[in-house]
DNA sequence: TTAAATTGACCGGCTGGCCGGTCAAAGTTA
DNA sequence: TAACTTTGACCGGCCAGCCGGTCAATTTAA
C-alpha cells in the first residue's frame, strides 16, 4: 500500500484554514491559492479533498454548525433545571457572537449564496436541518420547565422560535453596532425579558 | 443647451434593475451588463451615475432603506396608540418578509460586504445609522407607551433593541423555511409575546 | 537486507473564460 | 454646429480548476 495519509484530520486542516482565510475577507474575494497557504498545502491539494470552491464552503458550513453544536454541548453539559439551561444557552450565545465575531461573517456569506439556490441544495437544507434541531432542542427544554412548574407557555414550540429569533437578531446587529452593545447588560436583559415571556 | 436629462429618474432606474438583479443572482454573479440589460440601458451608461459595481451596491443599500423606511411610515400613517403602532409594525414587519423576499436576500450581500469592510465604510455606517433610527423610533413609542400607562418597562431602549432583535431574527429564519411559518400564526404569536414582554 | 517497482498524495504552472471598467465613436437635442 | 449623453466593443487582470510530473512511503523480489 502507498502512502497512508490521515485523510479526516487533512480535510479538518484545510476547513479550518478555509474559515480563517473567507471569515477575513469573505468567500468571493478569497482565493483558494490563499486558503491553501494558509493550510499549508499546495494549491492542487485542495482538490484531492473537495470537488469545488463552492463545495468547500458547503462542507465549511457544516463543519461550522457542528463546531457551534459542540460549543453549546460543552457549555450545557450537566446543567439540569431548565430555567438554567435557558439562562446559560443566552449567555453562552451572546459570549459567541462577541467572541467569533468573523467566524459570523461567514455564515453572511452562506446565507448569501443558500438565498439564491435551489431549495433542495445541500447550503439551504443545512440551514433548516440545523434551524430545526436548535428549536427542537430548545422546545424540549420549555417543555420540561413546563412540566416542572418553572414556565407558564401555551405554545412553546412558537416561544423556542421566539428565543431562537432573539439571539439570532442581536447577533445580526451585534456584528453590526459592537459599540452599542455592553456584554453584561445584554445578556441581563435579554435573560430578563425571555424569562418573563416565559411566564 | 445641454439635455437636460431627469438624472435622478434614470438613477432609480437603474437602481430597480440592480435591485433586481442583485435579487436573483447575488450581489457577486451579477453582471454590470445584466444590470444594464435590465434598466435598458447600455453598460457604459450605469458608470455615469454610480462610480462602480461596489458603489451601486452601496448607493442600492441606502434606497432599500429607504423604500423600508417608507413602507413603514405607510403602514403606520395616522395611528397614534402605542399598542396599536407595535401591533401594526410587527404584522407590517412580517408580512412585508413574505412579500419581499428577494428584497431580503440582497441584505445578505451587503452584510456579507459590510462584515469585511472598514468600521467607517459607507455600508457599515448605514447598516448603524439605520439600525440606531429604527430603535429610536421605537423606543420613543415604548416611551409614550410607558407614559401612556399602556406599558410596563424599565429600559424603554432595551425593550426596542430586544423587539427589533425578534423581528429581524424571525425574518432571517423565515427566508430559509418558509414553510415552517404561517403568518397568521407567526404574526399572532409575536405580537402576544412581544405585548407580554411589555408588561 | 536492499534495490527495484509501485502507488497515489501532492504540487503549482498554465489556460480559458469571465467580467469590471474604459473610451472613442455614434447619437441626440437645441 | 456644439454640447452633451449613450453606447458597446475592447482591454487586461484575475482566478478556478486542470493535469502532467514528482517523490516519499511502501511493497515486492532476490
Amino acid at each position: 500500500m502507498p502512502i497512508v495519509v490521515d485523510k479526516e484530520r487533512k480535510r479538518a486542516e484545510i476547513l479550518e484554514a478555509a474559515m480563517t482565510v473567507f471569515a477575513q475577507k469573505g468567500f468571493h474575494r478569497s482565493k483558494m491559492e490563499e486558503v491553501a497557504v494558509a493550510a499549508g498545502i499546495g494549491k492542487g491539494t485542495i482538490y484531492e479533498y473537495f470537488e469545488s470552491k463552492h463545495q468547500l464552503l458547503q462542507a465549511l458550513h457544516g463543519y461550522m454548525l457542528a463546531k457551534l453544536k459542540e460549543y453549546y454541548a460543552a457549555e450545557l453539559h450537566g446543567i439540569e433545571e431548565p430555567p438554567e439551561i435557558i439562562r446559560r444557552f443566552l449567555a453562552a450565545a451572546l459570549v459567541s457572537f462577541r467572541q467569533w465575531e468573523p467566524f459570523f461573517y461567514v455564515f453572511c456569506d452562506v446565507w448569501a449564496e443558500a438565498g439564491r439556490a435551489e431549495q433542495q441544495s445541500l447550503l439551504r437544507m443545512q440551514l433548516r436541518d440545523s434551524y430545526q434541531s436548535s428549536i427542537d432542542d430548545l422546545t424540549m427544554v420549555v417543555e420540561a420547565g413546563v412540566a416542572g412548574g418553572f414556565f407558564h407557555c401555551e405554545h412553546p414550540r412558537l416561544a423556542a422560535e421566539h428565543i431562537l429569533a432573539c439571539v439570532d437578531g442581536l447577533a445580526l446587529h451585534w456584528l453590526y453596532d459592537q459599540e452599542a452593545f455592553d456584554l453584561e447588560e445584554m445578556t441581563e436583559a435579554l435573560t430578563r425579558a425571555v424569562m418573563r415571556s416565559l411566564g
